[in-house]
RNA sequence: GCCCCUAUGGUCUAGCGGUUAGGACGCAGCCCUUUCAAGGCUAAAACCCGGGUUCGAGUCCCGGUAGGGGCACCA
């Protein structure tokens, strides 16, 4: 049976790194149709953000991200967050100080010496070899320690990693690392090994940045005499300046993106494809259909960058599958109050197809509210063989067509304006530029002359084009 | 400083000893067209460097270089 895990500490929202670790981790178990779970990783009492638990329970409901058991789904083997495990990972440093592979650590931070002072030769901790008269000694003066691994001085540790492959690290290359904390919180690296194994985590899927960190895991697993887990150690997302993603230096987190209008599925389509891939030429994917074509063997080792333009294109290309009716839905909170009184339906009809973001929607209809100052060399246009004598002598022809014009639906008026350059003599697109010109105050629209028209109605599309006019003959 | 990892067009990537090095985004051009999009077609654009191994190396090995990560009472 697979069961995975996404181990968030709650720190308030969640980035594009985190959505994709948690979305490998829940690709992999539904693969294999084992379990997905949340767990919370808040052993860092500094470091808790309040609302920060509704920003994962949020985050992961919008990406369609189900987990099986989690702090509020007990699938028995909780609780699933960490703080309230606090005796458990006691117990069971205490097993370990007792059969040797742990100790206590009465020193202070301030004596541990910084990378690179010459702690190649002796790594290991003073307090290591302590006798049980100064451990006692210690406590009798009220000393809270700490508790560490011990670390064998000698030999190697070994793993293999689906991503990367065999790994290997000389144990002397390895900190004594801090099990528990003075507080009697457990560390990350405690805690993790502790709860993978009791909720018997079978794959092990996490940023990269662990990688090296994992011998020591797996010291822990064997002192314990468990099995340890598979590893899919993931590469990292970065800019593509080459950059780290940070929202500091205003990169956006997943809300971020949703907010500034791309779709949930669109970003998840997008964030699977960053650092994986089918092994066919597909990419545009469903949730199911990324479960049902994910692979761990094919993610690949080196890091990624995170591309706006792809991310677009690929929104872009979500937008444009979805049902007229639920791109209507999609897209009617971002027409604003400014678009009152026009027919939204008929708009969801003319850009669900221009839409790469449904945040482009506000600046590409502003016309439409009002037109836009525009300069007349806007009616000069090659393609159209439109020029400003063609398009003054055009408009003043068009005019009193209009004014007769009953029927303003879209066909109706391509009908009689079709009908109208035929007569005169003009190509249909040297008749529409103009219209389409004078109706938009814009070099491209969203729609063409009479579709502008249809929208905009009798009276406005000939108030727009007697302006236009004006201009022209000024 | 020590250790670990990575390296194919600008970006995401396919490749797994013999290929005209394939696809996608973006970019440029053309077609279509009621402007723009969308769609179709075309173009430019890549195997980090140096040694080996081999009849033959983007692919295997070693060494550089560059980038990333780790060495916290953070996760």
């Amino acid at each position: 049976m697979f069961r995975t895990r996404f181990a968030p500490s709650p720190t308030g929202y969640m980035h594009i790194g985190n959505l994709r670790t948690a979305l490998y981790a829940y690709l992999i178990a539904k693969k294999a149709k084992g379990v997905f779970i949340l767990r919370i990783e808040d052993t860092d009492q500094k470091r808790n953000v309040s609302d920060a638990l509704d920003a994962i329970y949020n985050g992961l409901a919008l990406a369609g991200i189900t987990y099986d058991e989690g702090p509020d789904k007990d699938g028995g083997h909780g609780p699933y967050v960490q703080s309230q495990r606090k005796a458990i990972y006691g117990q069971y440093a205490h097993q370990l100080i007792d059969q040797g592979d742990a100790y206590y650590c009465f020193c202070q931070k301030e004596d541990r010496p910084e990378p690179g002072d010459e702690r190649d030769e002796e790594r290991r901790d003073p307090c290591r070899n302590l006798s049980p008269a100064e451990v006692q000694d210690y406590f009798d003066q009220g000393i809270q320690p700490v508790v560490r691994q011990r670390i064998p001085l000698e030999g190697t540790s070994s793993f293999f990693d689906h991503v990367y492959g065999d790994i290997s690290i000389e144990n002397k290359q390895l900190d004594d690392q801090v099990l528990l904390k003075s507080d009697g919180f457990p560390t990350y690296n405690f805690a993790n090994v502790v709860d993978d194994h009791l909720m018997a985590i079978s794959h092990v899927i996490r940023g990269q940045e662990y990688l090296s960190s994992t011998p020591k895991y797996n010291l822990l697993y064997e002192a314990f005499g468990w099995q340890y887990p598979e590893y899919i150690h993931l590469p990292h997302i970065i800019k593509e300046d080459g950059k780290k993603l940070s929202k500091r230096a205003g990169d956006p987190t997943f809300e971020d993106l949703v907010n500034m209008g791309f779709l949930p599925a669109a970003i998840v389509n997008y964030v699977a494809l960053l650092g994986w891939n089918p092994g066919d030429e597909r990419e545009i994917f469903s949730m199911e259909e990324l479960i049902e074509a994910f692979d761990m063997d094919r993610i690949s080792k080196s890091s990624a960058a995170f591309s706006m333009d792809k991310l677009r294109w690929i929104n872009g290309e979500h937008i444009r599958a979805l049902s007229p009716d639920a791109f209507h839905e999609v897209a009617l909170p971002w027409y604003g109050d400014a678009l009152r009184g026009f027919d939204l339906q008929q708009i969801s009809q003319l850009i669900q197809i221009r839409t790469d973001c449904l945040g482009d929607i506000p600046e590409m209809l502003a016309f439409l509210a009002e037109l836009p100052e525009y300069d007349i060399a806007l009616f000069e246009n090659q393609k159209s063989k439109s020029s400003l004598e063609s398009s003054k002598a055009i408009l003043e022809a068009v005019i009193p067509v209009l004014e007769k014009q009953e029927d303003f639906s879209n066909a109706a008026l391509f009908e009689t304006l079709k009908l109208y350059a035929k007569e005169s003599g003009n190509k249909v697109g040297t008749t529409m530029w103009p219209i389409r010109t004078a109706l938009s105050g814009a070099p491209a629209s969203p729609g063409g002359a009479t579709e502008l028209a249809s929208l905009l109605g009798k009276e406005e599309t000939l108030r727009r084009l007697r302006l236009g006019l004006e201009k022209l003959l000024a």
